[in-house]
DNA sequence: GAGCACTGC
């Protein structure tokens, strides 16, 4: 079937004209539209055949890089012109566009970047939001500055051309979007999504990894051979042993036809996931063990059954604490409909769901929001510096709580990003309160530091370090320890044997500081570069994962860009530490930990009882003051990339907040701070 | 002596 063909065969294809007439008539417009139903290629193409007078481009916004590439290749092909045309796309680290590009695919996060310097998103006359149904940080502050260019755009005639917003979703649930965008209308296009069966558990399962095993075996001995399994779980351990047992369970029996069970996570190397969409031997049968990166992000093809255990491993934010921690829990109405969905792509399938029906009921209808879940650090420099001074009354569509927003801003204020200013009732400002009775409001600015701040696409926190790099004299140093700070681990996870993990350990001895992670990180990062040339053996040699370090190299590039173009000087202070150290603590000294006793520390700014993490080089020695990166909760509470500090170092970088801390300290920590390090 | 769902700028 040819291309034309193609498109003409998909249902939206019969509904264009009033689609585009729904489009003229409303500013703004949410599309409904299953999987298969063509939105995300065909809506552009029809907008521009039929605006194409207008001068504006037409950006169509994905939350995933590999969707904004592959859906702007296939549009690219269907109108039967050039990549990077009249089609094109925009991503982190390539820009696929040229001055005649009509219809831009992009990721959310690109648009988000480029609001920053054009709020009122003037290069757009159309912007489509794909997949709001995700509801992803980004997606929701870009409902926000959408709607509220919208609106200046439109009371504004005589200077804009009005923007056009399309949202496009994949759940029923749409209500929330057209409340907040004025009562929008809603179109819903049918998808082309075949049946399928869904069984739900007679009684409530206590173990979800033994109830799949048992689920997958009762499939295996009846169902044939060539029709695939897909299982959801929550994370690697799990996977992996899980993997294993079922395997081994296969062979022992011997009268069952083989298996060939195969793991799926975001952290496995590519080479391993790429075996996902091989097809087994004939007379084997697949079986995938997956996260739920395969719920949106991979989609395999010939999945017959869905295993659902219900449950998910997922981020969740403690404003009282500042603390972002990992959880397993149960999973929303809609994450199931997306898992079941799974085995219906090309034809009909079978689900089975590990839990009741009547569990399945007591589940939230979607997912909360990621924004609700995060700390808001980053979202409340980006708003800032698009000029919103109240975040606290922002209009997001889903609020996060005043709690949450306040301890981004004052974070924020700590860093030197933002300035608070008070209006008393007389509508004078004030940096002080005068009184607390006459004060009734406050704003923040965003200070020049911020201004520079908001360049980086980085966390603030490691942002600033590179701000004191710029004074100390060591931004080479800084930009490469917080480009391999950005990646997952370039250490390899070695899990498999303790021989393996010996060998690892004595290969990472090679990089390691007395310093600590950070010096660490940055003679990995070193001996990378100085190895290049024969990187992919050498990685294996020393278990660095390869992926991760070349994407930390491209990361090192565009914060080489950024500097360059804010007059930032490249300087490095070859080996001092120390000033590489002093960097590091100005945009982490809400992260320092004394030592008290028995491996023991306590954070400075919270209290809180934690332990250097095993992984870190400093496992075994006990500097009497370090500053880490992040804490992370397990069985435990471990602070993660962790290195030797002087307390000396954290009165000299920012003194009143220190003086503050002091006042709290027992006398123990007191004589401890003014101990040096050990 | 332990363990990191997933994106993205």
């Amino acid at each position: 079937m040819n291309l034309e063909k193609f498109r003409q065969s998909l249902p939206i294809y019969s509904i264009r004209h009033r689609l585009i007439a729904e489009i003229n008539k409303n500013p703004t417009l949410i599309l409904l539209g299953e999987t298969g139903s063509g939105k995300t290629t065909q809506i552009p193409q029809y907008i521009y055949g039929s605006h194409s007078h207008m001068k504006g481009m037409i950006a169509c916004t994905q939350p995933r890089r590999v969707a904004a590439i592959t859906v702007a290749q296939r549009v690219s092909q269907e109108m039967n012109s050039e990549l990077g045309k009249t089609t094109g796309y925009c991503v982190r680290f390539e820009d696929c566009t040229s001055p005649e590009t009509k219809i831009k695919y992009m990721t959310d996060g690109m648009l988000l970047r480029e609001a920053i310097s054009d709020p009122l998103l003037l290069r757009y006359s159309v912007i489509i939001l794909d997949e709001v149904h995700e509801r992803t940080v980004h997606t929701d502050v870009l409902l926000g500055i959408v709607k509220s260019a919208q609106q200046k755009r439109s009371t504004n005639k005589k200077f804009h051309k009005p923007l056009k917003v399309i949202l496009m979703s994949a759940t029923m649930d749409v209500d929330e979007f057209s409340a907040y965008f004025n009562k929008a209308p809603v179109v819903y296009l049918e998808g082309r999504q075949f049946e399928v069966d869904v069984f739900h558990s007679v009684q409530e399962q206590t173990d979800y990894i033994f109830s799949s095993i048992a689920t997958i075996f009762q499939i295996h001995k009846t169902a044939p051979v060539n029709e695939d399994i897909l299982v959801f779980m929550t994370g690697q351990e799990e996977i992996e042993s899980t993997v294993k047992t079922i395997s081994e369970l296969n062979k022992s029996n011997g009268k069952l036809s083989p298996m060939l069970v195969l793991p799926l996570y975001a952290a496995l190397p590519s080479a391993k996931q790429l075996k996902v969409f091989e097809k087994a031997p004939s007379g084997c049968r697949k079986v995938i063990i997956s996260t739920n990166i395969a719920e949106t992000s991979i989609t395999i093809k010939g999945i017959k059954y869905v295993i659902d255990s219900g449950m998910i491993k997922g981020k969740l934010y403690t404003p009282q604490n500042n603390l972002e921690l990992l959880k397993v829990h149960k999973i929303s109405k809609s994450q199931a409909w997306q898992r079941t969905g799974r085995a219906g792509r090309e034809s009909s399938g079978i689900c089975y769901r590990l839990f009741t029906e009547s569990e399945f009921e007591s589940m939230t209808l979607n997912t909360v929001p990621e924004i609700l879940r995060s700390n808001l650090l980053s979202v409340a420099l980006q708003l800032t510096a698009l000029g919103i001074d109240d975040l606290i009354n922002f209009d997001f569509i889903s609020k996060p709580s005043v709690e949450a927003l306040t301890t981004a801003l004052n974070d924020l204020e700590l860093l030197g990003a933002v300035k608070k200013f008070f209006k008393d009732n007389n509508g004078t400002e004030n940096p002080e309160p005068v009184s607390k009775k006459r004060m009734i409001s406050f704003r923040y600015e965003l200070t020049e530091m911020g201004r520079k701040m908001a360049h980086f696409p980085l966390d603030p926190k490691f942002s600033r370090c590179i701000l004191s790099a710029d004074k100390l004299g060591c931004v080479e140093e800084v930009l490469k320890i917080v480009s391999v700070l950005s990646v997952d681990s370039v250490f390899h996870a070695q899990t498999n044997t303790s021989n393996k993990r010996d060998q690892a350990e004595a290969a990472r001895q090679k990089f390691s500081s007395a310093d600590g992670d950070h010096i660490t990180l940055l003679n990995v990062y070193k001996a990378f570069m100085a190895n290049k040339s024969s990187s992919k053996e050498w990685c294996q040699e020393n278990f660095l994962d390869l992926k991760n370090l070349k994407l930390a190299v491209d990361i090192n590039k565009q914060l080489k860009d950024i500097c360059t173009k804010n007059s930032i000087k490249l300087t490095s202070s070859s080996n001092d530490s120390v000033k590489i150290r002093m960097a590091l603590i100005s945009g982490f000294f809400m992260n320092a930990a004394e030592y008290q006793k028995e491996n023991e520390y306590k954070t400075m700014t919270s209290r809180q009882t934690v332990l250097i993490h095993p992984s870190s080089v400093l496992f075994n020695s006990k500097p009497a003051c370090v500053l880490f990166n992040e804490i992370v909760k397990t069985n435990k509470t471990y602070m993660r990339d962790v290195s030797v500090i002087s307390s000396n170092w954290l009165m000299e970088t920012n003194p009143t907040y220190f003086k503050s801390k002091i006042k709290n300290l027992n006398d123990y920590s007191l004589s401890n701070l003014n101990s040096n390090i050990r």
